[in-house]
DNA sequence: AACTGCCCCAACCGCATTGGG
DNA sequence: GCCCAATGCGGTTGGGGCAGT
């Protein structure tokens, strides 16, 4: 076997998180913001590693993750992406607002994995498989498609200068918009993983039913394909543009379950303080604000695995600015609130949530 | 009801990368 | 430049749920 785990060195708990659990971590890091994971079990009084708290955080207790099904835009997304990206999950999470790596990934193979290779597609290559390659696969899924060429070059890309030729490659061999493809190529380049606005610099706009939209995908989706082609090129894409316009970011998305817990929370939070105005939660992927008014509405909610996904939640949260970068709390040793006027110079958003169920989490621009 | 096999997904493992001393 | 700890990431695993028998 291989070195021991860091849990197994310290005896740690591993596996299922509990709801008890999750709380103490949850609880911890609206407090005092995501800082060291290496001493957060200690402080949230954990007995798991550091690691352990990190992805559970990430994958599921961070307030902005957008639970459910993947709607036929993220599909479609997440086909394209995999085009150009390969297994490169997390950056193709980070065009994904509310979807962590982990999900995408498992969505990735056990689900559109299994769509393409239906259609005779070869899910690494993106390219019509030969006959010899299904057969092949039928009888061993991924070993041939695994050790095609094609597939090996796709994962294989690790560098900057081999994600650019890449895109070089791709650009070369399909007709396009070259102003149009340079910048995207610019964004890919450069945009760092985890960054919850990258997708709205494709002007994201999001529709009422709570599926977002790019401006990229929608236009390709709507000129070009009735359903995912897989001859389909990134570098066609029709339009981009770099300018963020955060009034275009007037739909998103909170998770029931994420946000349910942030409910219990703060109804926590209105039992210990009484004189706070509102709660300012700034941590490496964005900060995020509540204020009493959510906690006035957190009434009949408690924290237990069997309300985390059936809670009513109607709250508003103000001040929704995931781009901006502030020491965390946790670094500054100390809680911090602020008023709503803090946020006066970005664009404020708000975010609501109806848990009737069919209605998705929205954030509306102010 | 009991068993089996399959599927999904949360969580783990280990390597790569980053950053500080 | 080296070392080490922390973090990021992708591949893999294993447990629970579910359908079929």
């Amino acid at each position: 076997m291989g070195r021991h785990s860091c849990c197994v060195q310290q005896k740690l708990r591993k596996g299922l998180w509990s709801p008890e659990e999750d709380e103490k971590l949850f609880n911890y890091i609206t407090r005092f913001g995501v800082g060291c994971w290496s001493s957060v079990p200690k402080l949230a009084g954990l007995q798991r590693c550091g690691k352990s708290c990190r992805l559970r955080w990430i994958n599921y207790l961070r307030p902005d993750l957008k639970r459910g099904m993947f709607s036929q835009q993220e599909e479609d997304l997440i086909m394209s992406l995999h085009q150009v990206l390969g297994n490169r999950w997390a950056q193709i999470a980070a065009q994904l607002p509310g979807r962590t790596d982990n999900e995408i990934k498992n969505f990735w193979n056990s689900c559109l994995k299994k769509k393409l290779m239906k259609q005779g597609i070869d899910p690494n290559t993106h390219k019509p498989r030969t006959e010899t390659e299904v057969t092949d696969e039928d009888n061993c899924a991924d070993k041939a498609s695994l050790s095609s060429p094609q597939a090996k070059g796709l994962q294989a890309l690790s560098t900057s200068s081999e994600m650019e030729q890449a895109f070089d490659h791709l650009n070369s061999t399909i007709s396009y918009d070259g102003r149009v493809t340079e910048a995207s190529r610019e964004v890919f380049m450069t945009k760092p993983v985890y960054d919850p606005l990258f997708l709205f610099e494709f002007q994201v706009g999001v529709d009422q039913s709570g599926g977002y939209q790019s401006n990229l995908q929608t236009q390709y989706q709507q000129s070009l394909r009735p359903s995912y082609d897989p001859n389909f090129e990134f570098g066609s894409m029709p339009t981009l543009t770099s300018n963020f316009d955060h009034g275009n970011m007037e739909n998103s998305n909170f998770s029931g379950n994420s946000a349910s817990r942030m409910r219990s929370f703060l109804l926590n939070e209105a039992k210990e303080s009484s004189s706070s105005s509102s709660l300012v939660v700034n941590n490496s992927h964005g900060g995020f604000q509540m204020n009493n008014n959510m906690v006035e509405n957190s009434s009949n909610f408690s924290w237990d695995s069997e309300t985390k996904l059936a809670s009513l939640f109607h709250t508003q949260f103000h001040g929704i600015k995931s781009e901006e970068v502030k020491p965390s709390v946790w670094q500054e040793g100390q809680l911090h609130t602020y008023n709503s006027e803090d946020f006066n110079t970005y664009p404020l958003t708000s975010l609501s949530e109806d848990l009737s169920g069919a209605n998705m989490d929205v954030f509306h621009h102010i």
